[in-house]
DNA sequence: TGACAAAACGAACGTTCGTTCTATTTTAGG
DNA sequence: CCTAAAATAGAACGAACGTTCGTTTTGTCA
């Protein structure tokens, strides 16, 4: 049973790169398949249904953004250094990853007033997201990096609103130096959350 | 020639909900012609074409947000005072003013890959946007409320994000204090802007 | 090599899409 | 009130949609 858990796998990654750019209501079997270079039923019978295929997609999307991202970062240091390589692989990895850009950025807005299976693993994908960005910025606060009187939940949208401004604004708008302004933005609310004793300058990364 | 402009008003409000909901691409002619209870054929003839239809519904979302954010923020003093009164109805009357939150934000993601009319005009859109912002905070600058070395395209960036950050997480993840957290950290955005003699507390608006 | 299962195919289903006609109704102005 | 114009309706179009079906090709293992 090899065969077809690899033309499946390349279905995935085909669709991926479709999805990311055009979105997941624009994701057609037919145009998947003419671009695959195979017969619309015999794609489909890989999935069963549109909706089980967009659901393998955003499934597929979780998993790279866990070997990208996450895995990556929690690798590093506990602590600041963590958190900062969190978001540094948002703004280079990550969004170069896809032709499209982030593909949660681009299947949220679409989402967010539909409801169904899709939009419930899209939400549960964002919020293990950011329990995760919220668990490394309070080992932060326990390694004394970041002030005791943090607002953790605070963080996180902070967080999640220069990511999502960064895909924005590189996205639509094509501003080139977006990576550099989110990441002085970033830098911005370190400097706001560390503790007061290493609040000048940088904290050094460790390693 | 007043009866067919007042339907056609009628549509694109209709048309402006539903975009908002569920983006662009999910603007059907017969759905819309449904909600209406009129003929696919009577409402198309009002536009001659999908692609003038969505651009109807842009140009109106555009007057509308005019009328509802930039417009009533010009009112308000120079300065400081107007730059926040931009935010402030961002985050309340602007988000609630259609049934899917901002229609900019439902059709960002699905529009920025995608070349044609339809992305040429919110591009445009947002730039004068942004240039709006940009002047606004530029006279804050030249009144002395905020720093005279404020980098104001960087604040425009950091003010976008936010923006964008809130329809993320009110919108998809629900989250409730969306609004409070958004202008928390443009509160924080405000402080690091404002020049170093006012820099203290929060700078009285003046009215 | 033969047998059996998995995978891919091609055709067709019923719907919906945007669009184009022609015909009919409704409105506005002299 | 009548007429020209504007607005709407209705039917039909080719194309694309997701899905189902029976058949054929391909792969795997005894």
């Amino acid at each position: 049973m090899s065969k077809g858990g690899d033309t499946k796998r390349t279905i995935v990654d085909h669709a991926l790169g479709l999805v990311s750019r055009t979105g997941l209501g624009a994701l057609s079997i037919g145009a998947l398949a003419l671009e695959m270079g195979m017969s619309k039923s015999g794609l489909f019978a890989h999935f069963g249904s549109k909706e089980a295929l967009q659901l393998t997609v955003l499934q597929a999307a979780r998993e790279r953004f866990v070997d990208v991202v996450v895995a990556p970062a929690l690798k590093r240091p506990r602590g600041e250094p963590r958190v900062r390589e969190m978001m540094e692989r948002v703004l280079t990895q990550w969004e170069k990853d896809l032709p499209g850009g982030c593909i949660f950025y681009a299947v949220t807005a679409e989402l967010d007033d539909q409801a169904g299976p899709a939009r419930d693993y899209l939400i549960q994908t964002q919020v293990d997201y950011r329990e995760t960005v919220l668990r490394a910025a309070a080992i932060a606060v326990e390694e004394g990096h970041f002030r005791k009187d943090l607002d953790l939940e605070q963080f996180v949208f902070e967080y999640g609103s220069i990511t999502t401004g960064f895909h924005y604004t590189g996205r639509l708008l094509r501003i080139a130096d977006a990576e550099a302004r989110a990441r002085r933005q970033f830098e911005a609310l370190l400097e706001r959350s560390r503790s007061p004793d290493t609040a000048e300058g940088r904290a050094k990364p460790r390693r």
